[in-house]
RNA sequence: GUGGUUGUAGCUCAGUAGGUUAGAGCGCCUGAUUGUGGUUCAGGAGGUCGUCGGUUCGAGACCGAUCUUCCACCCCA
């Protein structure tokens, strides 16, 4: 037999398998719904101009690329210009085509806009635990709004998410960038805030001699390193105030975490957590950022931030939107690990027809018919296979129950059904067994 | 992208120091049971050992390349 195989980092679904996504999807989607969000889909690729420089340079690696067909390949080639070699992209996200699709379309849409949108993205990345190349997000977004009632917004509704999916054990780890913009201005290097962050965001990972390595090798000054030693003594959320109390855009961040604690609080939200080192790479967050972690799932399951001017690159100025993204693959994962799927997922046939000929077949799709009619989930065996084997499709698809439709049961016209869980079998009339079921 | 790791039957894995016809469990098929699945018993099918090349009288095993898997880094859902 050929060695058969999906692409590096994509997998088939199998039935069960899609079910239980689905009851992934179909929660966060009623969560969505409560708020009153709203669906769109944008295609699977962009041009690659709308992708490319959103991500930073690591996120501009890892776009798969759509190569040029025909004339346009040949030409391309010959110029040897790279970029017309791909003028289409796979989606990397689905913020940025949010934002390409909110820029298009702002005369159709009333703003504040609360979209979901739950599809698949493709990163060239190396796959490993929790990591695909192909794989579900689950976004929701609310573009067109300052207010911070939006970002309270979304830490209930991802609370709310995980506690259906049964999986109170979640941490909600907060910061806001204006933050680490702050500390950036404190330490004179505000323009090494990405550089800092992301050193510091490796703080629990690889410690504190080996972040302050980092930051010297990104270029930050000692001096700068020296004063940001305070925070790695005193990360609270006072100590930082106190820290970027001289800066403007600093205190303003603060301001914005204790207004969102405040709201969560009050709302009885617990599991959330002011986390000073937390960064996150995609260079596009201007305020609060989210992540979600799980102790038993070594990534983030769920990840966010508000963008004060995303759309600002394709034209619109003045529009902040925020939002969160939840990877529905590593959910799964991370359900299918602690097993907690629940049992009852499955909706499947109630009832098979045996089929023993072409004339008891005749009686069994009627039958079918008129069960079907009131709802419930009936197949009749296609082929009239040896009984041994159609029995055991009943047994391989768990279908509680069969019914056996012979000579005899035509002439009585009566069901011979057989309960596959106890064994027991009886002769019961058509309306009888609707009754039962 | 860097470093490492894995690949033997549909699945999970054995395979000893290179040496005849490559094994097990589970699953599958057939029969015991021609109108009865799940249990039991008896039998059977299924592998050019990921792929290509090399070393050797001889390679599943050793070497190289490539693909795949998983892991760490980078980055991220």
């Amino acid at each position: 037999m050929n060695k058969l195989n999906t692409p590096k980092g994509t997998r088939d679904f199998l039935p069960d398998q899609v079910k239980k996504r689905n009851y992934i999807f179909d929660t966060v989607k009623h969560v969505f719904d409560l708020y009153g969000f709203v669906p769109i889909e944008t295609p699977a690729m962009e041009l690659t101009e709308t992708l490319m420089g959103k991500y930073g340079e690591e996120g501009d690696r890892l776009i798969f690329k759509i190569l040029a067909r025909g004339e346009k390949l040949k030409s391309a080639l010959e110029s040897g210009k790279e970029t017309s070699m791909a003028e289409e992209a796979l989606r990397y996200d689905l913020t940025v085509p949010f934002a390409r699709f909110v820029v298009q379309h702002q005369n159709e849409l009333s703003f504040p806009f609360k979209r979901y949108q739950i599809q698949p993205v493709w990163r060239a990345d190396r796959p490993q635990k929790g990591r695909y190349r192909e794989f579900f997000q689950c976004d929701v977004d609310t573009i067109g709004s300052d207010s911070l009632l939006n970002e309270v917004e979304l830490v209930q509704i991802v609370s709310e998410v995980f506690e259906k999916l049964k999986l109170p054990e979640i941490v909600v780890k907060i910061n806001n960038r204006k933050i680490l913009q702050g500390i950036a201005e404190v330490v004179n290097e505000p323009d090494r805030m990405v550089d800092i962050t992301v050193a510091l965001d490796k703080l629990d990972k690889i410690g504190r001699e080996k972040v302050e390595e980092e930051l010297l090798a990104r270029g930050v000054s000692n001096e700068a390193i020296q004063k940001l030693g305070y925070l790695f003594e005193n990360p609270g959320l006072t100590s930082i105030r106190n820290f970027v109390a001289t800066s403007e855009i600093g205190m303003k961040g603060i301001e914005e975490i204790e207004f969102l604690f405040s709201r969560c609080n009050e709302l009885g939200i617990q599991s959330i957590a002011f986390d000073p080192t937390l960064a996150r790479g995609l260079n596009y967050y201007t305020g609060a950022i989210f992540e979600v972690v799980h102790p038993d799932f070594p990534s983030s399951i769920c990840g966010g931030g508000r963008y004060d001017d995303l759309t600002g690159i394709f034209g619109l100025k003045n529009l902040s939107g925020v939002g969160v993204s939840f990877g529905a693959d590593r959910i799964y994962d991370l359900l299918e690990q602690k097993d907690l799927f629940p049992q009852q997922i499955s909706n499947s046939t109630q009832v098979l027809f045996i089929n023993f000929g072409d004339t008891e077949a005749k009686q069994c799709i009627l039958w079918a018919a008129q069960l079907r009619r009131a709802g419930k989930r009936v197949e009749v065996y296609p082929d009239s296979a040896k009984l041994k084997k159609q029995m055991k499709y009943a047994d391989d698809k768990s279908i509680p129950w069969v019914a056996l439709i012979g000579e005899r049961e035509i002439q009585d016209q009566k069901l011979t059904i057989k309960n596959m869980n106890t064994g027991n079998q009886e002769s019961i009339s058509i309306s009888d067994f609707l009754q039962k079921l």
